[in-house]
DNA sequence: TGGTGTGAACTTTTTCACAGCG
DNA sequence: CGCTGTGAAAAAGTTCACACCA
C-alpha cells in the first residue's frame, strides 16, 4: 500500500513525504506508518520526512519485488486473464495444457502458483504444484485449499468481502 | 468461510457438525468458531454440535445474504466478467455504457458498486456511484479510493497479497 | 459423556506521547 | 522547530479452561 502511494507521489513530483501525509493517503494512523517502516530500519530524516524515491527502493527490497519470480497461473478463464493483465505479466508467458502442469512447473522452475480454477479443481491443481518445488500459492478459488506446513498460502475471497458489505449495510440501516 | 464449509458439509450428507470439525475445515481454533457464532446467538446443542442446515440459515440471516441486493459493476473487462461469473450473477444483468452510469444507478436502485476499472478511472466512477444512493463499494482497482464517512468500502488488493508471498518466500529462504 | 458457551488469561496490534535528532 | 523513532498504554483479538447442559 505504501509503495503504491509512493509511486503516485513520485509521479506527482513529490521528493519528500511525512508519515502524516502517507497516513492520510493510505487511510491509517501516522504512528502506524512510522512503526511499520521502523520495523525494517530508519528510513526517515527527523524534522523532514521520508525521501519518496529512497523509500520506494527500500520497500522494493523488503518485499523482494526487485527480483523476478517465476509465477504459474492455473486457469485461463476471465479471472486468470484478469490477473495476468493486472500484474503486467503479458510478456514472456507460456500457455500450456493443465495435463502438462507437473512437468512444466518443474521445467520452468515455478516458484509461486496462482490458482484461478473452479473450486472443484483447486485442490487437485494445488497438489500438482506442490509435487514440484512450488511452496507459495495465491488462491482465488472460493475453497479453503489444504497445504503442508512448509507451503505459504494467501486466499483472496471476493465473496467474503461482498458479504462483509451486505452485513454492514444491513446493520447500518437497522441502527 | 463457515457458510461455505457448511454448504459442502450439507452436500456431503452431514446433519450435525462440531466446532472442532468446523475449525479443522476452516483452519482456525475451535474456540474461535464458538466465539464467532456465540456473538450472534446460541446456535449449538451442548454435547452434540451444530445443525448444519440450521446454522447455514442463521449465517445467511446474519450476513443478509438471504435478501437480494442490486449490484452495479463498473468495468466489463476480464475482471468484471470474472466477478459476475464467480458470483453467479449471470441472470438478469443489464449492460450499459459508462456515460449512463449515474442515471442507470438511480433508475435500477443500485445498492452496492463493484469497481473493476483501471486505476485511473476508479475514483471518477466511484464518485458517480456516490452521487446516486450507493453507499457500499467493493474495489478491485489497485488504488485507494476516497469515499465519505457514510460509504462502506472494501478493497481487494491482489498485488499486495502477491507481495506478501514474495516477502515471506524471501525471508523463509534467508532463515 | 461430550461438546457448547463464556469469563479470564494471554497475545497481538494499534495508538499515544514524547524524547531525540536534523 | 518539526517530524521521526520508539517505549509505554490502550485496545482488539485469540486461546484456554471449565462450568453447564443435552
Amino acid at each position: 500500500m505504501y509503495y503504491r502511494q509512493l509511486e503516485l507521489l513520485e509521479f506527482d513530483g513529490y521528493r519528500m513525504v511525512s508519515s502524516e501525509k502517507m497516513a492520510w493517503l493510505c487511510q491509517v494512523n501516522p504512528a502506524q506508518v512510522r512503526k511499520d517502516l521502523g520495523y525494517f530500519g530508519e528510513f526517515g530524516i527527523r524534522g523532514v520526512g521520508y525521501d519518496v524515491r529512497d523509500l520506494q527502493a527500500q520497500i522494493k527490497k523488503i518485499l523482494a519485488v526487485n527480483r523476478d519470480w517465476n509465477v504459474g497461473v492455473a486457469g485461463m478463464g476471465n479471472l486468470g486473464s484478469a490477473f495476468i493483465e493486472h500484474q503486467n505479466l503479458e510478456s514472456g508467458i507460456t500457455i500450456q495444457d493443465i495435463g502438462e502442469l507437473e512437468s512444466t512447473a518443474d521445467e520452468l522452475d515455478i516458484e509461486i502458483a496462482v490458482i484461478t480454477t473452479p473450486p472443484q479443481a483447486a485442490q487437485h491443481v494445488a497438489d500438482l504444484f506442490l509435487k514440484s518445488q512450488v511452496n507459495a500459492i495465491l488462491n482465488f478459488s472460493p475453497t479453503r485449499i489444504r497445504v503442508p506446513e512448509c507451503c505459504l498460502i494467501e486466499h483472496i475471497y471476493c465473496t467474503v468481502r461482498l458479504d462483509i458489505l451486505t452485513y454492514q449495510l444491513r446493520n447500518e440501516m437497522g441502527s
